[in-house]
DNA sequence: GATGCAG
DNA sequence: CTGCATCAACGCTTC
DNA sequence: GAAGCG
């Protein structure tokens, strides 16, 4: 047993809610010391959520307000569903360079929350974790062995026969809690509980070296497009945060994983046999042509993730992954214009571009006939 | 960042 | 009590 | 067989 004073608590009110209960608008009400130092909470490790739980997954109305919440019950913070994210080393500083900390980046998940989340649900996540900041090594983690109430996860039968529960993050609170444990970027799965071994969408990684600049990798994001388009497919696109583009199919959970990378795989082998000076698929960095933009289609592998729209990135500059109007590709786009403090705006201003991803369905079968046309010998 | 175990 | 290890994994490649 | 790659 274990004694914890948390040096801050996290202020956010959730006020307004969707119909199926999901958050629409938290005001996020800035952090605040705690003035009572025998306001102490315990906080007991308690056994992750083993349920899924498609409804009733709505977390606490009101201030989230650990040492309140602990007072009010009379029990241990850890054990009460009720209890929000307990936050520690708020001022810790996580991007050296800009100064920003795990409180700056608690806001920000907070902020966005109502327009990540549906993005996240449902999915498995793979939890890359940043205690000492993006200057130190980061470490991995899938099995969410203890967790608070408020943090469902899933158990997944790996291929050695081991059970491991990976996190979902259905609420705030659990997206506020991953930051309190250093998870900068969210590396969601392609596919959600219950039909975790059918994708519901392709990624295609634009990677580009780094002798190519951001323009060209928009330029030719648009022509994947174009392609993709021709297929008969509705794609989407965002910056990585990084250095590149993703580009998502959605899909009807219709195909295993072998199909879905089975697909990419032929995608990219049209690209590169269209702009052979332009696209590769190499994947060995030594053997890989540094003028050229690596279509990276193996991540649409099983159990594989890819950094979330919205997600804050461990990069200078404290990047996000900003979901872009094909049009903004055309023009002056710029990568470092996406970061943690600017998204909140586009959000209040734009809205979740992204919001069509997770309502259009593509199939594959039309587009499998036409890409095998295209990729007959002599064409 | 949190846990559990060795010393 | 302090200190230290642990926290993933997949298909494919080249060395 | 080990190590690199994303």
């Amino acid at each position: 047993m274990q004694w914890i004073r948390p040096r801050l608590v996290a202020e956010v009110e959730f006020a307004e809610w969707t119909d199926d209960g999901r958050m629409r608008q938290p005001i996020f009400m800035g952090l605040r010391p705690d003035k009572d130092p025998k306001a102490c909470v315990r906080e007991e490790a308690q056994p992750a959520e083993r349920l899924v739980e498609s409804a009733g997954t709505r977390p606490g109305l009101g201030t989230t307000d650990v040492t309140k919440a602990a007072k009010a019950t009379g029990s241990p913070a850890g054990s009460d569903p009720g209890t929000g994210p307990v936050i520690t080393h708020p001022d810790k500083v996580l991007w050296p360079e800009e100064g920003y900390t795990k409180g700056d980046l608690i806001a920000y998940y907070t902020a966005v929350a109502p327009f990540i989340l549906p993005h996240l649900k449902d999915r498995p996540l793979i939890l890359k974790r940043y205690p000492n900041g993006i200057g130190a090594p980061p470490f991995y983690q899938h099995d969410v062995k203890t967790a608070p109430a408020f943090v469902k996860t899933i158990p997944v039968r790996e291929e050695d026969g081991s059970l491991v529960h990976y996190a979902l993050c259905q609420n705030p609170e659990t997206l506020i809690w991953l930051a309190n444990m250093g998870v900068i970027p969210q590396n969601p799965w392609l596919s959600r509980a219950p039909e975790l071994s059918r994708p519901d969408w392709i990624v295609f990684d634009l990677d580009p070296p780094g002798d190519v600049a951001f323009p060209e990798v928009c330029s030719l994001a648009l022509y994947l497009r174009e392609i993709l388009e021709g297929l008969g497919l509705k794609v989407f696109a965002k910056t990585s945060g990084s250095r590149g583009i993703h580009i998502y199919v959605p899909l009807k959970p219709a195909y295993d994983f072998t199909q879905s990378l089975g697909f990419a795989q032929l995608v990219g082998a049209y690209a590169v046999k269209v702009k052979p000076d332009s696209f590769t698929v190499e994947r060995s960095l030594k053997a890989r042509k540094t003028d050229r933009i690596y279509l990276d289609c193996m991540q649409n592998s099983e159990g594989k993730s890819v950094a979330s729209v919205y997600s804050v990135r461990e990069k200078p500059g404290a990047t996000v992954s900003a979901p872009l109007e094909w049009a903004e590709l055309k023009r002056k786009v710029r990568m470092e214009d996406f970061d943690i403090r600017t998204m909140p705006k586009r959000l209040e201003k734009r809205g979740d571009l992204f919001a069509e991803v997770l309502k259009t369905r593509n199939s594959l079968e039309g587009a499998l006939r036409k890409l095998e046309k295209l990729l007959q010998p002599g064409r």
